[in-house]
DNA sequence: CTCGAATGTGAACGCCCTGTGAACCTGTGG
DNA sequence: CCACAGGTTCACAGGGCGTTCACATTCGAG
């Protein structure tokens, strides 16, 4: 997962090699405003909250994620002797774990809730424009009209445009939705990006645009 | 709350005295067969399941009480040289705290996971368009029509209904709807399958719709 | 403009996934 | 002991679709 996890306050060099180690990108906010302020685009993917000093700042980050979304994870470090300010509120956190922590304690409890999609209470989607891919249900549309991808299409698509922008040479195309080592079919590649062209209609075609020399990217179509 | 919490095995004096202190009504289970068949008529409140000596008991018991898909809260208590073993598990539980738990953890854990209104009761009746499951009297019928399903038959449809055009693999249907690790009779999924599509009649097959190199879901397009 | 490399395109091959019928196994009731 | 129902496993066939190849087209450097 790429979207950050967001820290309060800046974390101890502990918390900081807990997160690394286990391959979480995070970003350290300061207050409620910055959680707000330095949220990518793509939403936080967790939250970390540490109850301590200054605890009326710690309950107002997690009133304004809740508010803004309630389905971002949040767990909170909380020292033994401050277990009760959990009490009556309940609904602002999802998991907590007692500081200090061990390692492993807080890994486990980062992967149950974050690598588990069954908590996310909406369906996951991917949207880019007109396209609209869900993961559940392994349906693809777009601009309402539903697309009739096979298994290898929808990866291919899905990969491409969870990434709007970059550019993936074949190789790395191979490898991520393929899965297995560069043999010498990069023209695969080349023919289901031609299939997927084809079916995203003559309109949107362009959504896939080819990088000469390097490979595919992801884009939407500003001009024609 | 008068429905009991399922506790396996046999809880320690001070897991029982916690338990006691906060209210709870509690019950030992000894093993799967047990929690099944000690579980009251409105359904077990939750469930503390120990990972400790009997592993397997252990899981056991989470993988049939998750079988019925209503979710019920389980909360693990957990040594901390066994935390591996939560790995690949997550869907198993909701919570865990480790062992030996400081009271007010747990009771905080508790409270959490118990008095939050996320876990409903669960549905008598399951309707998915002219499909009508009565999950009381193990009664199905489509448009009228009353279908005359075996157990298994039965709880996989339900299980599949219960979440329309969500994708399931075999290999989630096979934790979920039988209940044991996949081991390899992937085939016994389709079978299944094909005997429920029959008995649905030639009109409503489609109700079971394949999605090749995943698995199979439920109905069709939700978002249209 | 010319040429070579990179990409688009259509078609054909063949593997692997799924459907399907039937055998096998296990438990239950008579 | 047999008959039967229900669940599991197996073998085989058909077809979807991923891959590859040959050829056409486009692009960009010089």
């Amino acid at each position: 997962m790429v979207r950050p996890i967001a820290v309060f306050p800046s974390p101890t060099p502990e918390l900081a090699q807990t997160l690394d180690l286990g391959g979480y990108k995070w970003t350290a906010v300061e207050n409620e405003l910055d959680s707000v302020r330095s949220e990518p685009e793509e939403g936080w993917f967790g939250a970390i909250i540490v109850i301590d000093d200054e605890i009326k700042d710690a309950w107002a980050i997690c009133r304004s994620l809740r508010r803004r979304d309630a389905n971002i994870p949040v767990i909170l470090l909380v020292r033994g002797h401050l277990l009760d300010e959990l009490n009556m509120r309940d609904e602002l956190y999802d998991d907590f774990c007692l500081d200090p922590f061990h390692p492993r304690e807080l890994e486990a409890r980062l992967r149950h809730l974050l690598t588990l999609p069954t908590h996310e209470v909406r369906p996951e989607i991917v949207e880019q424009g007109t396209l609209t891919l869900n993961i559940e249900t392994y349906e693809a549309s777009i601009a309402g009209r539903p697309l009739d991808l096979t298994y290898m299409e929808y990866e291919l698509l899905r990969f491409l445009a969870s990434s709007p922008g970059k550019v993936f040479t074949r190789e790395v195309l191979l490898n991520r939705v393929w899965g297995y080592e560069y043999y010498g079919g990069a023209r695969t590649v080349d023919v289901h990006v031609r299939r997927l062209r084809s079916k995203l209609g003559e309109e949107n075609a362009n959504l896939i645009q080819t990088v000469r020399s390097v490979g595919y990217k992801f884009g939407t179509a500003r001009w024609n």
